[in-house]
RNA sequence: GCGCCCGUAGCUCAGCCGGAUAGAGCAACGGACUUCUAAUCCGUAGGUCGCAGGUUCGAAUCCUGCCGGGCGUACCA
């Protein structure tokens, strides 16, 4: 917010230097503005000096001079442009224009932080998608903590956002899941001494579902075994996926859509088939083996990929491609999946075939999200050969409550394996960053609650008077509140939630330590409610960040 | 073998579309509660940014090659 408003000022810099005669450069540069290292060098810098030298031919210095020299800034914007050793060119904002400013945080509190960046435009995003053949795990927490919190971010920075489950509920894995509960059926309602499959689902919770009073009920009447085998897959898999349902909605996360895959073979005719003729038609498919095989290595993909099988039977590529090309025909500007990191081979015979079928493949982005490991006392947690219970999510969730658990996914970026400590995530202290934040938030609630009940003069919190709020410390809180919807819009931009977190931490760590070292009640009107303020607009923003990550946001701890 | 991700302080990680003296938390050590919540703060110590080259005025960041770890490499999903 504050960088949109010095880019104008170098841009125009440039162009009434070249328009004077000073530079010579064709081509207008990109202007970037940065954050200096040291507070020595200003609030904001520029390097566009630097970037220039090469086509002007001349010294950085001498080019930074040059720019300075026509600089028209918003009056009291600026309180000191220096000009640095290699060719900096570095900003030092007045005071009292970041108070007036704070005035924006205070008039629209619910919508601070939100920006235009996504203005107009739509995105698919399709994230967990995990099959309904057993609960989610950990790991599928973090792809929907992920998948959940850049869709609020997306949203925040104005794009119109759907989210959607895919639920694999055809092929292979319902089947195989069909026979697990068949044979557990036969084991622990019949008491027959019937054999496990080996290559059947292993876990304890078939067992309680075969168990359960409406597996039984469903599946009770029937006798053959054919039906009965379909019957307990069907069964089994809705009640598996209300489980899933369950778990994410106690993990605040929701969806627009759960979109079946097996619709794609029964709702408004066979799509997968149709997908498959239209590869044929456009000469993408050949025959092979008595399989129909994706000419998908044309299109930077490794090889070539079998969509429908010999036997006749789509295979899973065919599905997933017939599910693609119906995203692209509803018309979204981008496609976002969030994937294990397992399936990066993936993606580039699904862009190729979207290629096929006359798509943008560039307009398909994919996160993936590297694996969780989870940790207690110091010691990795060994996944239990059994039921895979301790990596269950919802087990997580209930030790370690919801807030700890999302906060704890997003303090990772998605590209680097995460170690989620239970015994941190679970303790309440100071070594918790998510009460560090929270704790800051309900500080500067209480700072309101004293206020009032000590009768402190604070009325309508406009923003401060000029030359009150004078500290160092309060000029680098008040700049990165305002810098705040940059956050939000560098995640936005670069599907990178975790910059939301982390900004969180950053900020709260500032507002403890001012905290920490200025009495803010009790300081004389004008001072106080100067400060106040502050308080306030870092309220605002803790409050909208931790909505941002659906981690509550307490008044009092 | 090939492909993707990672390798930064003792540990866990930011920073990576090139910028100024490489940051944070934890752990270690030393301090701060008769005053707005100590679930907090302040200070000290801790680094060949995996290794070697290259590009550049400038490289943790870009390129190449190695080394190490994870994942993938199905007519499974």
């Amino acid at each position: 917010m504050l960088k949109e408003l010095m880019v104008p000022i170098f841009e125009n810099a440039f162009e009434s230097a070249r328009a004077a005669g000073d530079l010579s450069s064709e081509e207008k540069p990109t202007v970037v503005i940065e954050t200096p290292p040291n507070e020595a060098f200003g609030d904001f810098s520029c390097n566009i000096a630097m970037t220039l030298a090469r086509a002007e031919r001349k010294a950085p210095l001498m080019i930074a001079e040059q720019i300075v020299r026509h600089f028209e800034a918003p009056e009291g914007f600026l309180k000191d442009v220096r000009i640095e050793k290699p060719g900096f060119i570095n900003l030092y904002l007045d005071g009292d224009y970041l108070c007036a400013k704070l005035t924006e945080i205070l008039s629209a509190p619910d919508d601070f932080g939100k920006n235009e960046s996504g203005a107009g435009k739509s995105v698919h995003l399709e994230f967990v998608s995990a099959n309904p053949t057993g609960p989610l795990h950990v790991g599928h927490g973090r792809g929907a903590a992920l998948g959940d919190v850049l869709g609020r971010v997306l949203k925040a920075s104005g794009f119109r956002v759907h989210r959607e489950y895919y639920i694999n509920d055809a092929g292979n894995q319902i089947e195989t899941l069909a026979k697990s509960a068949y044979a557990r059926y036969l084991q622990d309602v019949k008491g027959e001494d019937v054999p496990f499959p080996e290559d059947a689902y292993q876990g304890e919770y078939i067992r309680e579902i075969v168990r359960s009073a409406r597996f039984r009920e469903a599946v009770g009447t029937l006798e053959d075994e054919k039906a009965l085998l379909s019957q307990a897959g069907v069964i089994a898999k809705d009640l598996i996926l209300e489980d899933i349902e369950k778990s994410l909605a106690g993990f605040r996360v929701r969806f627009d859509e759960w979109f079946s895959e097996s619709s794609l073979f029964t709702e408004n005719g066979n799509r997968v088939e149709e997908a498959v003729a239209e590869l044929e038609a456009n000469k993408k498919l050949y025959g092979k083996d008595g399989a129909k095989w994706l000419a998908s290595s044309a299109y930077g993909d490794e090889k070539d990929r079998v969509v429908v099988r010999d036997d006749g039977r789509p295979t899973y590529l065919a599905s997933d491609i017939a599910y693609h090309h119906l995203k692209y025909e509803r018309g979204f500007d981008r496609y976002i999946n969030i994937w294990g990191a397992d399936h990066h081979g993936y993606l580039p015979r699904v862009r190729a075939a979207m290629e096929m079928l006359g798509h943008d493949p560039e307009k398909l982005d994919v996160l993936f999200v590297q694996f969780v490991s989870l940790r207690r006392g110091g010691e990795a947690v060994q996944m239990s050969t059994r039921s895979g219970e301790f990596e269950e999510l919802s087990a997580v969730v209930d030790e370690v409550g919801v807030d700890a658990a999302r906060f704890f996914f997003l303090m990772r970026s998605a590209d680097t394996a995460l170690e989620f400590d239970l015994d941190l995530a679970k303790e309440q202290s100071s070594e918790n960053p998510v009460y560090y934040v929270q704790y800051a938030h309900a500080r500067a609630c209480s700072l309101f609650r004293q206020a009032e009940e000590g009768g402190e003069p604070i009325g309508a919190l406009d923003a401060p008077s000029p030359g009150v709020l004078v500290l160092a410390e309060e000029h680098q809180l008040m700049k990165n509140l305002l810098e705040w919807p940059d956050v939000v819009r560098t995640a936005a931009e670069r599907f990178e939630p975790h910059h939301v977190t982390f900004g969180l931490i950053a900020l709260a760590k500032q507002f403890h330590a001012y905290y920490n070292r200025n009495r803010i009640l009790g300081q004389g009107e004008e001072l106080t409610r100067a400060r106040l303020c502050l308080s306030k607009c870092v309220q605002v923003v803790l409050r909208s960040g931790l909505n941002l990550l659906g981690v509550s946001a307490p008044e009092k701890m």
